[in-house]
DNA sequence: GTAATTACTGGAAACGTTTCCAGTAACGTT
DNA sequence: AACGTTACTGGAAACGTTTCCAGTAATTAC
């Protein structure tokens, strides 16, 4: 493998010339410049990246932090991710974490291998503590999820969600509106920190709105994102329990798809006889029968901030920052309007 | 910061001491161990990466270079590629390609800068020369697609994937077994040396073996896995264009949703006006209405072995070798016996 | 009691860069 | 003619490790 020696030894110039003109640092003949780069695409040089961090004590590499890897959502979340993240020259690094308690745990581990100089946050609770944040030492991005239970002040984090109590209110008030009055909510958990509570918050608001009460029977726990039969049969013990619901809010598009084949082979068609609508706005739910009516989140435009935010932070171009999408309601098939 | 020169000095030893206690080589005294050991925590020491890698002249890090990372078919694959990876102590990065002729390119190029010590190719397509194969200088596994065209010999590669043509013909057998004649294939390509043509190769193999002629008004390209607008409308094209087939065989879970609701729009149901058998086996395809009838590739096994024959390689424990899965019919409701 | 082995330790080179500092030559200014 | 500036270049230190080599002391073997 040619080095940077080898390249001055060649050219017969010293490596800090060398050393420069790969660099682009002004100040060396462009006769110098030109004889070195053809040497360097002759001997097919190629810099040594670890020697490279090492004098320049950083690196190249964000890390993306994600539980729940296959949730759709994210498929194209990431792509956008990395799309923007290698066009302003940095690498991706994908780090998967089981339990939430993990995401700060290996922040502060990898921050500390100095092998980062980011950090995106991906699909995990968030109710951290000054102190607890305060582990990495990197500029990092939490994506989808925001400080809506801690403390942490505005100049100290930098965040890109929905507003998820918000989207929920609102999907829960798209059905009220259409007449549905026994509403039940299908949701991974209800008091886990994440955007799941959000959700289930938002639910309960939006009936408390309407003078609607809570009914803990009409809550259906899945415990997950994208276990696609536990949500099938947390929404089938749902249906076994009460038949009086008239429409379900799930919390994600992929639990209104399963939720809508354990309601069809209970014998209950949607809309027909349940009305169903959902967060995510997949492109998926377009194309689903019936098509999904389902609040979108900006996934494209949730990509591009997230990134921007954290290259502004590691460039020192920018100040922490929380950004919060608008949803915008798709209405599909799923939801019909309640006759008195 | 603290570096190993602190632990060192804080300890009173010499530093080739403390790197011997901290890559647990033998001939160091219990003692002196657990001195350093202890200083090491207290003194919050983290080894620098880059300082590791230069001297050893190797890294940690393992890169997946896919298109089209947010098929829903890799998502799963790609959470235990990333598991299995982390377990053995890797660190896996994420490249995208844009068209398949970036993969060997930025694989060479990703190889040279020498931080990576192994490739996983995943969605590309795999016609390479052997000439063009040696360009990537590291141990690189091909996922989900093999040498089926190429002039490889089986050590000078590995590959994980099912036999493509094979199960597209058994798709396609299935819709004849069951009265059809008049099958239309929804296909990303016919012709870019990917499992598109492979799976394309299965189709009209089938049909040459029950003698039915190939009918190329009955071939919707797509020209894409994921976008769902795209498979929409090819569809719809082929749907005006023949009104006489009575099943589609689409190479992929996804296209089959996507066709199923455009042939929904034209006002044919599936099955009752139109069967459709696909390739993938996604979760989520059994909980669509009807649910899907699919061939599924064991995409859990397949990730593990990609993951696994990949490690060995670079561990130097294994040599080159290719493996192919099984696939499994899995009946849904979108396959109906055509009543002749 | 000497020699050979073992157990442990320290010193220093090496990995491939970047960057600081000093230096030379040519040029323009007074 | 002396001086400052500019344009360019080389030497060497530094980044934080690992690993080779040599060395000492203690133990074992004869």
């Amino acid at each position: 493998m040619t080095n940077i020696k080898d390249l001055a030894q060649h050219c017969g110039v010293a490596v800090s010339t060398v050393s420069r003109v790969l660099n682009e640092h002004p100040d060396v003949s462009e006769e110098t410049r030109q004889k070195v780069l053809r040497a360097a695409s002759e001997l097919h040089y190629i810099p040594n990246t670890s020697a490279r961090n090492l004098v320049r004590t950083t690196s190249d590499t964000i890390a993306l932090l994600v539980k729940g890897v296959n949730n759709p959502f994210f498929a194209k979340l990431i792509k956008v991710l990395e799309r923007e993240i290698a066009q302003s020259g940095y690498t991706l690094e994908l780090h998967q974490m089981d339990t939430s308690e993990d995401e700060l745990r290996i922040g502060a581990q990898l921050t500390n291998e100095r092998k980062l100089i980011g950090i995106l946050f991906l699909g995990g609770r968030f109710n951290y503590s000054p102190e607890e944040l305060s582990l990495i030492k990197v500029p990092s991005v939490f994506c989808t999820y925001t400080n809506s239970f801690g403390t942490l002040n505005a100049e100290s984090y930098s965040s890109v969600a929905i507003d998820d109590k918000n989207a929920a209110r609102f999907a829960v008030d798209t059905l009220i509106s259409r007449g549905h009055r026994r509403i039940a909510i299908l949701t991974d958990n209800q008091d886990d920190h994440s955007i799941s509570e959000l959700r289930f918050q938002g639910y309960q608001d939006a009936l408390k709105r309407h003078n609607i009460p809570f009914d803990p029977t009409l809550v259906a726990c899945t415990g997950t994102f994208s276990d696609m039969g536990a949500i099938y049969r947390a929404t089938s013990e749902l249906i076994e329990r009460d038949r009086s619901f008239t429409a379900i809010f799930a919390i994600a598009d992929l639990m209104a798809v399963a939720a809508i084949k354990a309601l069809s082979d209970h014998g209950r068609r949607v809309p027909e006889d349940c009305s169903v609508v959902a967060i995510d706005g997949l492109e998926l739910s377009e194309y689903l029968l019936p098509t999904l009516t389902t609040l979108v989140q900006p996934v494209e435009d949730m990509g591009l901030a997230c990134a921007n935010i954290l290259i502004e932070l590691i460039e020192s171009r920018g100040k922490h920052r929380q950004v919060t999408f608008e949803t915008l309601l798709r209405e599909g098939g799923s939801v019909r309007r309640l006759n008195e």
